[in-house]
DNA sequence: TGATAATGATCGGTAAAACCTATCATGAGT
DNA sequence: ACTCATGATAGGTTTTACCGATCATTATCA
């Protein structure tokens, strides 16, 4: 069976006229009348009586044909489908972001992107490098936002901007006297990191070759509140450019001074399976990106 | 697009695997490959992201799934469909019976032929002959039992067995008296008819010369209810013989006679569109009804 | 490190099918 | 008797679905 021959089937039904139907089909008429026999043929019974004056459905037709309307309603339904992901620019784009770049980032990037390619819904999801890159190996995920290099196996990426990172530090602390800050000074500060699995933590620690990992009596999940425990005078901490550069205002309590030129910084990636089919969209977002930092890699 | 692609685009979807899928569409591998990329070069899209290590389907591909599946459920349910109708002896027959007929026919026929064939489902509709005609024509009757000759165009009919009329008076009436009814006494009685439509009116009528139509005052729609006028005195009916064959007794207050042979009666006939399909349902109904009457035409 | 196995893609050729044009048979209307 | 309209049929061409053989890539294992 066929999905043309239900549509022959239906065509004869509504027109009741195989001359008509076959019109309707863009076939000629005896293409038509041999295929319908055929179809009859093959289920072993009479769809439709005809003399030279009617052409009527028989009973089994009429039961048949809405199931054969059905079929082809779906079959109409995928081709629409399909034509609507056509534009690889349109359609969801599943996008992970590491939350120490998400909540500065995306907010910059959304909304040039939507006025850009109107189509393309970006689906956000948080988490930490590891978990987006499962979630991109399991299919999960369509591109992922990381600062880290990937060396995964299938997964490639667009390295997007470089960002040096800056010392954060509470008011009253020594080292805001100085304009900027070098290596060996950031050996000394008490240094204060992120929970384990974000990779600013590690960036940090490997930053001020404090590997042992900061204070074990505090921990902080998200950026915002390890600023917070800065200005509280806890100790110091090295943030992205991108998460205080957005700022209206220092958070209040704190002091940022930039590290000297090549000291520590991070690299955003735009990481995806290089498989995955619909590579013009990630560049589309790589490039919106990019336009934001105009001085990026 | 074709419904077996649309098969094999479930069949890789499920096991993942182009060989497997293939194996379990009974195709090569190499055929369900080559049909799977004309399918995505018509869609204009890639259904599934394929590396040598897994094969996965994309975004769309899972929104465009649940269609595929439904389509193919159709298809297969009209398979299933037609496998149900392919004996022409399973379906439903829509059978269409004159009043004068059903009551004291159909009983004794529905049960046999249910027993012969228990997959044929008869749905009886009672109505006067032109009624019945219309609805054959009109498709909306598969075969008709009627008891007059057919002179439709497109309408063929399988004579199935002669019944005489008898005659049918009041306990006290003259006629009682005799055996058997001569054609001249007919023409003398006053003779109670059925209401318009009805073939049996019109036969009686013409067998006893009476063309005016009996008493205008009176007025019967059912046989049974014209054997009551009779029981009640108004006068006299002829009642064909499968009307009071079947009884245990015949209607209180009635005597029944038979007519001199030959005198008058009807052909019970099984009337069919000639091109109706399904002959050998209405064959099967019609040798059903002359095994009951072995000495039918 | 080099051989083996497994994956999906590709190539060339064959068989089936769908299709078209032209024609036929039948019946209705004029 | 003629014409028109219907669906069916015949013959031939083009499309397409299919298979076997082979390739390229990668993972596995000795």
């Amino acid at each position: 069976m066929n999905l043309r021959d239900l549509r022959y089937v239906i065509a004869v039904a509504d027109h009741r006229h195989f001359g008509r139907a076959a019109e309707a089909c863009h076939v000629s008429q005896p293409t038509l009348s041999g295929q319908l026999r055929k179809l009859e043929e093959m289920l072993g019974m009479t769809l439709f009586e005809r003399t030279n004056k009617s052409v009527v459905p028989t009973q089994a037709a009429e039961q048949i044909l809405p199931l054969a309307r059905a079929a082809v309603e779906n079959a109409d339904a995928i081709a629409a489908l399909a034509q609507g992901w056509r534009d690889p620019l349109a359609g969801s784009l599943r996008l992970g972001v590491i939350p120490t770049l998400g909540p500065y980032l995306m907010p910059r990037v959304l909304g040039p992107l939507k006025q850009h390619y109107p189509n393309l819904d970006l689906v956000l999801w948080e988490d930490v490098t590891d978990n987006l890159l499962s979630r991109l190996r399991r299919h999960e995920l369509d591109a992922a936002l990381l600062a880290t290099d990937v060396m995964e196996d299938g997964i490639v990426d667009i390295p997007l901007f470089d960002e040096p990172f800056l010392l954060v530090m509470p008011e009253a602390h020594p080292l805001s006297a100085m304009e900027q800050i070098d290596a060996a000074r950031l050996e000394t500060v008490e240094m204060l990191v992120l929970a384990d699995g974000h990779c600013l933590r590690d960036q940090a620690l490997a930053a001020c070759k404090q590997p042992g990992g900061g204070r074990a009596d505090l921990r902080a999940t998200s950026l915002e509140m390890l600023l917070n425990m800065v200005a509280a005078g806890y100790g110091c901490t090295l943030a992205p450019a991108v998460t205080v550069a957005g700022r209206a205002s220092p958070v209040s309590g704190t002091v940022t001074r930039p590290l000297a030129p090549g000291t520590a910084g991070r690299t955003v990636r735009l990481a995806f399976r290089e498989t995955f089919p619909r590579r013009t969209a990630v560049e589309a977002v790589a490039a919106a990106i990019r336009t934001l930092h105009p001085g990026g890699t």
